[in-house]
DNA sequence: TTATGGATATCGACC
DNA sequence: GGTCGATGTCCATAA
């Protein structure tokens, strides 16, 4: 099976046979073409006539760039519908999404050049440094928070959102923790507020359901930084902050060899 | 100048010619490689060998695309630094950035095809359709809210955010408007009732500024459209709802004929 | 299918 | 440079 093939100035005919053949191929499409964007569905939107850069994968994503931003300046999701064809001679690619409806349409009047390519590509990506890993380390090695400190839920529900880890401290001193991967804001303190308040006001359930006599409740903002603002609230409403790395260890034993900054 | 340069199956040298061509002159360079990719920055993460689609845009703005999926699988935004090199016989490919520091590095062992492309395109994509225009429509004709409704400030700061519009109904009460543009959720009907708090328990000073003689709070929701859950919230607490669709119209005066869904 | 929350979110506006 | 909020956010996960 063709690996790719490549088109250099090609008529619009010859490029709308290439398009046809990447949607039925399932290859992805790559154009650079001079064209015209129309988007209608959560919004609205127009791009008036200039050169892009235009993907079509098999699995419907669509993407068109400008010369700028990392974001496409218009696209479609994946499990969109596409289509293309031949209207007074400009070539027409036509994204529709069912739900939410959404309608992408690309009128192109010049394609400089295209692709037709199938990847092989049988890798996925792994990921490390986020939430999650925080709190999975955490949950494994309580005790880096605090000497004597015992984990008791995760994602404990409460009405104003979830708690990232309730806990225990040596004392028996209730502690909530709120997790942030990166430098923590005000908003992280705000929320540990909330989180208290809740507590504090009505939610005695929990302090039964672990036997807890409510001696304290202790407010714990764990991150692997925290700015200006954030600090003087925290010492203002008497929460503490723990300084956490976020875990950058893959699973696999692959050695990444990229930390030479 | 050059508008375009295509490349297909060059060897590692000509591929980095192009490549270093694409950053001296500003160009945007795209590559259908067999690859492997490592990032490390705010997280760190490892793509083993495969064939991708790389775009490196000259703002710094740096994709690598699988097959699959809308958006790129590793990526550097705007403003970061590339450079390229030869190293062992693969071309590397590093973008760095400075604040976050972040550095993306993509080793290519084959380049099946390449491209140098300069792009003219002078239009800016024109979007109608989100909060900022609803809030623009109901300053202008309040009444399509209700009959006598009179909005009396805007981005009204409280202490658990910004209130988007501030009003009085006709027989003189305070109106807090939230405007959503799609589908509210059960988070929008809780952002009103935090402000009704504020309102209720300490925000008097607004009351005063305003000559309100504090006949009653009303709270409402204005979206095209609620959620089940957001729903009942909405009725347990006592707040009102608002069907309104974000007003999709560009500024311009061309004419959209796309909506022949 | 819908709801919810995280993200290497990105991006623009404001300070 | 930060901080904050909107986004056609996208995306995975859970219900």
């Amino acid at each position: 099976m063709m690996k790719y093939k490549l088109l250099e100035d090609p008529n619009i005919e010859k490029s709308y046979d290439l398009v046809d053949k990447c949607i039925r191929k399932k290859a992805v499409l790559n154009i650079f073409a001079y064209c015209k964007v129309l988007y209608e569905g959560r919004a609205l939107s127009q791009l008036d006539w200039g050169e892009r850069f235009i993907m079509l994968k098999p699995d419907g994503s669509f993407l068109v760039h400008q010369e700028r931003k990392l974001d496409p300046v218009n696209w479609q999701p994946p499990k969109s519908r596409s289509r293309a064809w031949i209207k007074e001679d400009k070539l027409i690619l036509e994204s529709y999404r069912r739900s939410p409806k959404e309608k992408l349409e690309v009128e192109i009047e010049k394609v400089h050049f295209a692709s037709f390519a199938v990847a092989e590509d049988y890798q996925e990506l792994e990921l490390a440094g986020y939430e999650k890993d925080m709190g999975d380390m955490i949950m494994k090695h309580p005790s880096m928070i605090e000497s004597g400190f015992t984990p008791t839920a995760r994602e404990y529900s409460t009405e104003h959102g979830f708690i990232d880890i309730l806990g225990k401290d040596k004392e028996g001193n209730l502690m909530i923790l709120e997790l942030k991967c990166r430098k923590a804001g005000v908003n992280a303190v705000k929320q540990i507020r909330r989180y208290l308040q809740d507590f504090e006001e009505r939610d005695n359930d929990y302090l039964k359901e672990i036997g807890s006599e409510k001696k304290k409740i202790r407010g714990l903002l764990v991150a692997p930084d925290i700015g200006e603002d954030a600090k003087e609230l925290l010492d203002e409403e008497g929460i503490e902050f723990k300084s956490v790395e976020a875990p950058k260890k893959l699973k696999s034993d692959k050695k990444i060899t990229l930390d030479i900054f």
